[in-house]
DNA sequence: ACCTTTAGTGACAGTATGTCAGAAAAGTCA
DNA sequence: TGACTTTTCTGACATACTGTCACTAAAGGT
């Protein structure tokens, strides 16, 4: 009997060490997993609450135990990458050093995360017009970039990097060209090399924000 | 029985001139009608036969008869605004006269026809990703613009007016960058005013293709 | 006016959703 | 450990919408 309450013991102290996987969040995370597997292989429009707990072995009406419904398991899976998309575009967000080089820092790593995340990006994306509510954060999270964004782009014009114009609407066309390019190029199978992807939005985004240095660039490349 | 005849003559020829409006094609006119109104101030996710074939006074199954299903519609809606787009985009497809004037009437024309047909093209591209057929018809839309954009890059390369770089992807990135930001803007109530999109794009094309122009053009400004 | 062809209808089966009362398992404490 | 409370899970149900089919009604031709 030793054996038994040691292992439970055990057990208790590693369940509060990672503060409590209670159950519940073990079953949360299988859903996750499973979601996740499902749409790096399918589109979401295939994605049934039946065949997704068929994979889990719980029962269909578990699922509603963890989410409310499917788009409430995407708006978890965009949570679980958030982070990792913001975090590659600090380097030109924070607006020290090189601007062109932190740029093509930022931009080389949205690619990365592009690359990595495609098949849930894409699932968001797909799912969102069909949901109010996720329809809502998707915007919004798209949105929170043109903020950061056009900050930045005002900043390097009160500087003289950047031409004089509305920073907003321009913050604006440029992340909703990422957005599109990457989902298409990363959302099914991985389609599109990274390189052709990085170029196009590279020579974009330079020649919009830092046409001087990009002219420059330009006529060492004609002579 | 004379007038008769003559009448039943009149309207056959007319029936023959407008190629006949064979109660089918009416039915059929009626049911997009119904759905382009429906469109107009309601998200595609809330459509549905039942809800549209109410307004057209028909049963429900009569749908069925005209269209495959919800999607098949939002295609036949879609054929419906597609010349409208690639007419106002023609003054700078075809390569002829000043090449920063042509695309300002371009970009010009295609936010036009965004406002106008903002709905639709809303709707089509929410309806797209929940029906193989649909995603397929809308991708190929957007993908053809990639092709005679890229084309029309590569002969200004060619005149020395565009910089050096591989033209599809920066093609793929700015058609996508248009669709996205007319989609965003005029689908769902004029939620942004078109001199904004416009002024947006605008800068990031010119900026992109023609550089030069471009940057004289804010050199004067900084003056 | 008659007959053929085309368009429209109502009833039906199918598929997925979300809820709820009750069963089962996990967690708690003497 | 055993009895308890609480949390998690399940099967059965009601609902909503879809797409089809045999049948009726209307349109179109002669």
């Amino acid at each position: 009997m030793s054996e038994k309450s040691k292992s439970n013991l055990l057990r208790d102290q590693l369940a509060a060490r990672a503060s409590a996987p209670s159950k519940a969040a073990q079953t949360r995370s299988a859903i996750l997993d499973a979601g996740r597997d499902f749409l790096d292989t399918n589109p979401f429009r295939n994605l049934t609450v039946g065949t997704l707990m068929a994979v889990t072995g719980y029962s269909r009406s578990a699922f509603y135990q963890h989410f409310n419904d499917l788009h409430g398991l995407m708006e978890a899976l965009l949570d679980q990458v958030k982070d990792g998309i913001v975090q590659g575009a600090q380097p030109w967000f924070v607006g020290e050093g090189d601007p062109v080089a932190t740029l093509q820092e930022s931009l080389t790593a949205l690619v990365d995360v592009g690359y990595e995340h495609g098949s849930i990006l894409r699932a968001v994306s797909d799912a969102a017009p069909s949901d109010d509510r996720l329809e809502y954060v998707w915007q919004a999270f798209l949105g929170s970039f043109d903020e950061i964004v056009a900050a930045r782009i005002q900043e390097d014009q009160e500087r003289g990097l950047t031409p004089e114009f509305d920073p907003m609407p321009v913050a604006h066309a440029l992340n909703r060209m990422d957005a599109g390019v990457l989902i298409q190029a990363f959302g099914t199978g991985k389609t599109t090399s990274k390189e052709d992807v990085l170029s196009g939005i590279m020579r974009v985004w330079l020649s919009t924000l830092y046409p001087f240095d990009a002219a420059s660039a330009i006529q060492q490349k004609q002579e």
